[in-house]
DNA sequence: AGAACGCCCTAAAACGTTTCATCCACCGCG
DNA sequence: CGCGGTGGATGAAACGTTTTAGGGCGTTCT
């Protein structure tokens, strides 16, 4: 019933306690003969370590955690599993945290996993990523990396994508396509790839076509159901004013919008084009397929735990990376038609 | 740099190791003055409890887990997030762990969660669920609760939805509709949601019409990805063989047959029908829109949570339950059509 | 023959908590 | 004046590992 110890093996298999833990650490360092009882002695009680104690003298735990801002959004889960090939290999344990884009369950995400000792966090944090938390977590010698987001400062590793360069590719392919009022549909603007897609598209446009309007649509969150809602709201707008596109600042909206849009009879693209952002798995199944900037997920994913994990080695001598990839403009029906 | 303890906290405190604790613990068995000195030096130093050593002192742990068959397929992030709902008001954190439909992968994780005496577990096995490792857990005092299967045996709490039935929904709905030559996609069939929808399908169609014919074609997962490899296979059948409507084990299989039906040119659904399972959020928003068996996704995750919560406090006086939902069929454009 | 070494094992300390048995001082009461 | 009670603090034990210093003992080298 209660678990059995390290010391009721060694006295089960006649030794002592620090051969056991041998046996365990330290296999060959041990005599054949010895080495058998003592795994029988295993066996029989079915005995388990008990991780507690191992972290605590060890002063250092084999998990790692990662931190997203949703787990429902396939984006994440793209990030995540890229993150665990690399993990596993490592023979650690990644545990994934949801902190919803809410600060408060951030924080209480991150204080627990600073009370466990985790061996470090990947994060893309909910604010802009320079709270004092993580730098707390630095300072206890728990390597932190920012996901999905650039760091300013130099202060820790991070793995990204050009945020603005996105925004650019997609509004310079509906300037193209010949729209003028688009409006950009994200929320909220703390979070910095909204601001920055956003910051993308509008310097684009104000290259291109100074006339051209670029309309924001702030949405509370990045899910279908905002995207919905920041549809109906378009919807509202007296025609004159209705944008003919919109630039979403992830597939989730892109894909809400869609569904509100056709709910209420306009045709995509004819009617109104839109470009998410993400190029998850759904977005090129959706009804019209959705155009999207393409983000290497599983990549960033990967990345970002090879960085975590060189650092958590290296220790002091480590010097912080910054890794940069490039987006990619997928072009699908929700926006590939000449318009006028 | 080396994180501080109790013991030093005391001293800057002037005060004893056990009144520290105390204030941590039980604040108010503590006089006001002494507890704002504490206070302050904890503010002061950083202090953060260290929680192997509470764990270890404790025997018992404050995090929850969940092993998913696939973080990546959004009925099982609904889930999760269901469960997330319940175990942050206990006040504990769930731990989200991803087998990928892996049976190493998933006794890799059981061992570790064992190896940190978690709470409970919450699992959808990859296996039948009978796994010696499972009871050994129970046996541990590590109470495990079967997310979305029923456990045969009364060993352990589960919530389930009847697949059976759910199978029989969607075959009814087929047969309804005129089709004659249906195919059953899914696999592995070691998993029992894809046996026993397959099983409710087969029951329904032997009932409602001995002639019909339902065909079983093998997937080695359930991934989109998978799913369109079963459809390129089906299309190489002769015409006068091919099935006339696929039911999918999932729908993230379904969405793989509609792509790469359309991709060869298929009209959906008048050369070929498809039901999916779960009602993914993404399943309504398909090119073509899925039908679908929908199961009650974060209510499951909530009922498992709840159960899972009340036999870890109930200990030895806790009766195992098994509640089990039931699925719903949803009608869309992918299946109705009328036939002939 | 004695020193030196290698192998296998043991004993004990340490990790940072929580808890429990005391202890102390003070107060009110008989 | 002595007695039990009480609120508040203390000290030590215990949780289960890992690690380190060393001990016995047989073998090899000089």
């Amino acid at each position: 019933m209660t678990a059995a110890s390290i010391k009721e093996v060694a006295r089960h298999a006649g030794v002592s306690l620090g051969t056991v833990s041998n046996v365990l650490n330290r296999p060959n360092a041990v005599a054949p003969a010895t080495r058998q009882r003592v795994l029988d002695a295993i066996a029989e009680l079915g005995y388990v370590r008990n991780d507690s104690a191992r972290q605590l003298r060890a002063g250092q735990s084999r998990t790692i955690a990662i931190v997203v801002l949703d787990v429902a959004n396939p984006f994440f889960t793209d990030v995540v599993c890229g993150a665990e090939q690399v993990v596993e290999e490592a023979d650690a344990m990644l545990v994934v945290c949801n902190s919803g884009e809410n600060d408060a369950r951030e924080r209480r995400h991150l204080e627990l996993l600073e009370e466990q000792r985790v061996r470090g966090v990947l994060i893309t944090p909910v604010g802009h990523g320079q709270q004092p938390r993580l730098d707390r977590l630095h300072e206890r010698g728990i390597p932190v990396v920012l996901v999905d987001r650039g760091s300013g400062r130099a202060g820790r590793c991070s793995v990204a994508v050009d945020d603005l360069l996105g925004g650019r590719l997609a509004m310079e392919h509906l300037l193209d396509q010949g729209h003028r009022r688009i409006a950009y549909l994200g929320g909220p603007f703390s979070i910095p790839q909204v601001a920055d897609r956003h910051a993308g598209a509008a310097a684009a446009l104000a290259e291109r076509d100074a006339d051209a309007q670029l309309r924001i649509a702030k949405t509370t969150n990045l899910t279908v159901a905002a995207g919905r809602r920041a549809a109906a709201e378009l919807l509202t707008l007296p025609a004159a004013q209705r944008p003919t596109a919109v630039f979403c600042a992830n597939d989730l909206i892109a894909l809400g919008v869609l569904q509100e849009l056709t709910k209420h009879g306009r045709r995509v693209p004819d009617d109104v084009a839109i470009v998410g952002y993400d190029d998850i798995e759904f977005a090129g199944a959706a009804a019209i397929p959705l155009s999207s900037v393409r983000q290497p997920r599983e990549q960033l994913g990967r990345t970002a735990a090879q960085l975590l994990l060189e650092e958590a080695d290296a220790g002091a001598t480590h010097r912080h990376r910054h890794v940069v990839f490039q987006p990619e403009l997928v072009i699908r029906a929700s926006s590939d038609r000449p318009r006028r």
